[in-house]
DNA sequence: AAATTGAGTTCCATTAAATGGAACTTCACG
DNA sequence: CGTGAAGTTCCATTTAATGGAACTCAATTT
């Protein structure tokens, strides 16, 4: 059949059109080979042990065959290490990528010098953390005395309902988004004074909204305080937030009124950085 | 046609077989699907400024609708974050994916008290890396004074010539493997003392297999010089190595000798713990 | 304003890879 | 030893990736 050029034919009369999702998707299951890989990774990095083949073939709905070559691929890539018992940990590469990432990462770069100098000025523990879905994501942290658990917590994500960064991050999200939001978590009562429900949460993100201030009053953890502020860029594409924390007898009212004051002060000179930098040299 | 046990026939006939390569392979091009898009990935993450569509395409050599797609397959996980301007950084994801890889790592939670110790007796900057195939990873640092720049550190990768840790690696693995990957060096004169080139470098490891203890001479850095030592597993399945690093002005004689009982006393320490840890409860 | 260029995106027949059920191998334990 | 559980390999079938070309959109040029 020689006829050739037939291409063009609209073909829209099929209603449904597999619609792109940029947003807001709740991951109903993993899609694609990439996502089913990572799918694994996933299981492979949130397990607090190292898993066996069969932990993960538990956990995965997948087929014998089939999880032993995803996880065959995953450790030829590197993203995955076998141990000597045939456990799995998550490999080295990812903390090569992630090096990059880190240094990458323009908000963080651009709060760098920011939040340096509210350390120096509080005295205190100072985060920086990114919105990601029902998470925060710390990105930095400038801590007081020792150097020890930097990084534990650099990486680390927390539920953004209980913590003071992620509150924040929801005060900034248009209403209708952050309670769509807030009927998606897994509320647990972390501690007394968690709140855990919609309907508690989102009274108090009307306050945040009204103050532009954020706080956690020992909701996540029994002793710890913070106060924290958001940071959105004008583009609105990432919504990111800033905190000081500090243990509950070191907060006097003074020290909170005074943070109250530098925090939102310094999360509006990063927003201004970051639209700088945003407006005149897009394409750099 | 209704036979159907007719599965059990024997095929081996054909003598080139698909041979299993778990080591040593030199990743002739990403295989598997995965690989493809680690590859579209790594362009990503290595820039040293965000790429956009094009930039990559010029890097990667996928026809432009496969690279697309690729791509947007990573966005749609969070490996990658497409900016304002439509161009591409590492997504934050990797961050949370590293921090499980970090704090999991037995290595590193093993030497942690080792080299916390380490740093306490020498005052200096101390170095944890690990072997991947031609470059040493860091995977821990503890710094003296501040804690400016300690992340840019952690994840950072280095080759393994011209570093001590990388130096002291290379010498404990089986001389002809050793000498392979000398091979494989693409060698640059970071300064005058950097030894670029497979003889020179072979030479010194036969030094450093009679001493057990390598040396950075301001190989990679002006003015920066350390001490190493390489820590092994019995099984030999994971190999790393730990250095305290100053300044060559800080560095006497009666320092770099102190070091040298310090160092590979402390590795053959962690050494020690690996192996307890590994022996009695490996399946654990 | 119309034409041109270049970047980004979508489409779909072809092709390559993933799938998964079952057979096979290996190891630990009673 | 045998017995079972864990890990691995195989291959016909199914599914997703491929890539060339057409299409859209915006910024420049004529």
């Amino acid at each position: 059949m020689p006829q050739v050029a037939e291409r063009q034919k609209p073909k829209r009369a099929t209603t449904e059109r597999r619609t792109h999702r940029l947003i807001g998707s709740k991951t109903p299951m993993a899609t694609g080979t990439l996502g089913k890989a990572l799918a694994v990774l996933d299981i492979i990095a949130q397990a607090p042990v190292p898993l066996r083949f069969t932990d993960v073939l538990r956990q995965s709905d997948q087929p014998r065959g089939t999880l032993h070559r995803q996880i065959s691929h995953l450790v030829e890539e590197g993203l995955v290490t076998v141990n000597a018992d045939h456990s799995y940990t998550p490999g080295i590469r990812l903390l090569k990528l992630a090096a990059r990432a880190w240094s990458q990462n323009s908000i963080r770069s651009i709060a760098e010098p920011h939040i340096r100098a509210l350390h120096e000025h509080t005295g205190e523990t100072v985060h920086l953390g990114i919105l990601n879905d029902l998470e925060v994501i710390y990105v930095d942290k400038i801590e007081s005395r020792q150097s020890v658990r930097m990084h534990s917590q650099v990486g680390n994500a927390s539920p953004l309902y209980c913590t003071g960064i992620g509150k924040a991050m929801l005060a900034v999200l248009p209403p209708q988004e952050a309670s769509a939001r807030a009927q998606r978590f897994s509320y647990r009562q972390h501690t007394p004074t968690t709140l855990a429900s919609p309907a508690l949460l989102l009274a108090e993100l009307e306050i945040i909204r009204s103050t532009g201030i954020s706080h956690d009053r020992e909701e996540h953890e029994p002793g710890i305080r913070c106060v924290a502020a958001s940071i959105c860029s004008a583009t609105e594409e990432q919504v990111a937030g800033i905190s000081v924390t500090a243990p509950a007898y070191r907060t006097s009212k003074e020290t909170i009124a005074e943070w109250e004051q530098l925090v939102p002060a310094t999360a509006k000179a990063i927003e201004a950085d970051l639209n700088d930098q945003i407006g005149p040299r897009a394409g750099q």
